[in-house]
RNA sequence: GCAGCCAUAGCUCAGUUGGUUAGAGCGCCUGGUUGUGGACCAGGAGGUCCUUAGUUCAAAUCUAAGUGGCUGUACCA
């Protein structure tokens, strides 16, 4: 290829028409769904200071070296970082306005990650979710969660596998954590080296290893759900059953572990099964009933999830479904007086919501008729000097052979109208 | 982070043991009809063979480094 002078960065890339119609779709679609279930846009700011993101957890490796931070101008300079994930952004937010809870937000957005990229994994990448603040109900962690399930759902998905866990909360995970470290210790000689060095930053994620040599310390390691209390339980319970009763199916995942350290209690997770393992978690979240008070705002409880944009478009392109929309082009105008006239009758059209379009540079019918049948048009609205002779258009049907005919200037856009009834 | 594979036209790719002017299909443009698209036919445009350095009389082809993409792994969405 060609080299050229600037590329986009690593990581990242342009897109273009039609796929960018077909994100935008699907965008649409989430703000619908999202929107009937009672979830308003927050739209926050694309960086935010770098303390924000610390309370992620200091040992998730999103925290210590996948962050893009960068210092402003000022005196002195404010350390700051392109957002990685939005939880922390919403909950500062909410810190920061005291909106009267339960507050239920959705958003959508580019996030950004220094990572090594590869199919399915950017540098600049899609995400939207939604984040329902100030309540621990069980049925706000139903209702998040059939929300997710149900987006995926109006795409045309349908191998979406849901995976689900507790991870308990404050009241009991330490002594689970406890317990743990101390089997993880035990068995140390047993573990990868990666592993020993995960355990003693954070035991919980060693769960998470797929390496093979740890395989077997893994599997036998005590779980999460034998600590709960009977709070936490009764909550899990309670989130279990009211899945059953709307009818999504779900795993229980007891070593379901999450790369960011605020999640407590319910965790949740997306898979598509027509990706392959290394990238297929189109999905996932869960509650972090801390987070709020960690970034200076009121104790508050909150659960929400994030949804991979462009990995939900690759397990689209897998299952074959959600193809992009239709053109919007209705009316392709073929001018070949010099242009004049497609100006005037393209923004007629325009005006009264009919998508018109047209060539420039005053070339061949031949060329232009080419132009207007790939464009999608259903049809070509045809000025030649005979027309502009008589005030009149011939319009062309583009998608079957049932011919033309001439319609006056006055009547075209009626006449396109009724068309298209 | 670590490891492997790959990079030739807008796209998908051929290109022999290093040897004239680097090819195909699709796409694009023009014409075949001085007013008509899709099918067909003819012609045309389009290339720093990723970059740099090296080996050689000679490099798309061999070597090294860099850059980018992909795959696995780690981790994550």
């Amino acid at each position: 290829m060609a080299a050229p002078t600037f590329r986009a960065p690593k990581g990242t890339r342009d897109i273009l028409p039609p796929e960018s119609g077909r994100r935008r779709a699907a965008l649409d679609a989430f703000a619908e769904q999202a929107e009937l279930a009672g979830f308003g846009e927050i739209m926050s700011p694309i960086f935010e200071d770098l303390g924000v993101f610390k309370r992620l957890g200091e040992s998730t490796d999103v925290v210590t070296k996948e962050m893009f931070d960068f210092f402003d101008k000022g005196d002195p300079p404010q350390h700051l970082a392109l957002r990685p994930e939005l939880t922390a952004s919403v909950c500062r937010g909410f810190a920061e306005h005291r909106p009267t809870p339960p507050w239920k937000v959705w958003y959508e957005g580019p996030q950004f990650r220094y990572e090594q990229p590869q199919a399915g994994r950017y540098r600049q990448f899609h995400q939207v979710g939604v984040e329902t603040l100030g309540s621990d109900d069980p049925q706000a962690d139903i209702d998040v969660i059939a929300l997710g399930w149900n987006f995926y759902a109006s795409l045309g998905l349908r191998r979406i596998s849901l995976l689900l866990n507790s991870l308990g909360d404050p009241s009991c995970r330490p002594a689970y954590l406890e317990a743990l470290r101390r089997y993880l210790s035990d068995n140390q000689a047993s573990l990868s080296a990666q592993s020993r060095v995960t355990l003693e930053r954070n035991p919980l994620r060693v769960l998470d290893s797929k390496r093979r040599e740890d395989a077997e310390i893994v599997a036998a390691a005590p779980l999460m759900v034998d600590f709960l209390t009977d709070e936490t339980r009764d909550h899990f319970d309670a989130v279990c059953a009211g899945l059953d009763q709307l009818g999504i199916p779900y795993e229980l995942s007891p070593r379901l572990v999450r790369g960011l350290d605020y999640y407590t209690r319910t965790t949740f997770e997306f898979v598509a099964e027509a990706l392959s393992t290394a990238q297929n978690a189109v999905g996932g979240g869960g509650r972090y009933d801390g987070l709020v008070e960690d970034l200076g705002g009121p104790p508050t409880p909150g659960i929400g999830f994030a949804l991979g944009l462009d990995r939900i478009l690759l397990a689209c392109d897998a299952e074959d479904v959600f193809a992009p929309p239709a053109p919007v082009t209705k009316v392709f105008v073929v001018d070949v007086t010099g242009g004049s006239h497609a100006l005037v009758v393209c923004n007629a059209l325009r005006a009264a919501g009919i998508g018109a379009d047209r060539t420039y540079d005053g070339r061949s019918m031949k060329a232009q008729m080419k132009v207007a049948d790939r464009s999608g048009a259903l049809f070509a609205a045809i000025i030649g000097e005979d027309e502009v002779a008589s005030g009149e258009v011939t319009l062309r049907d583009l998608r079957s052979d049932t011919g033309q005919h001439r319609v006056t200037l006055d009547d075209l856009v009626s006449s396109v109208g009724r068309l298209l009834r």
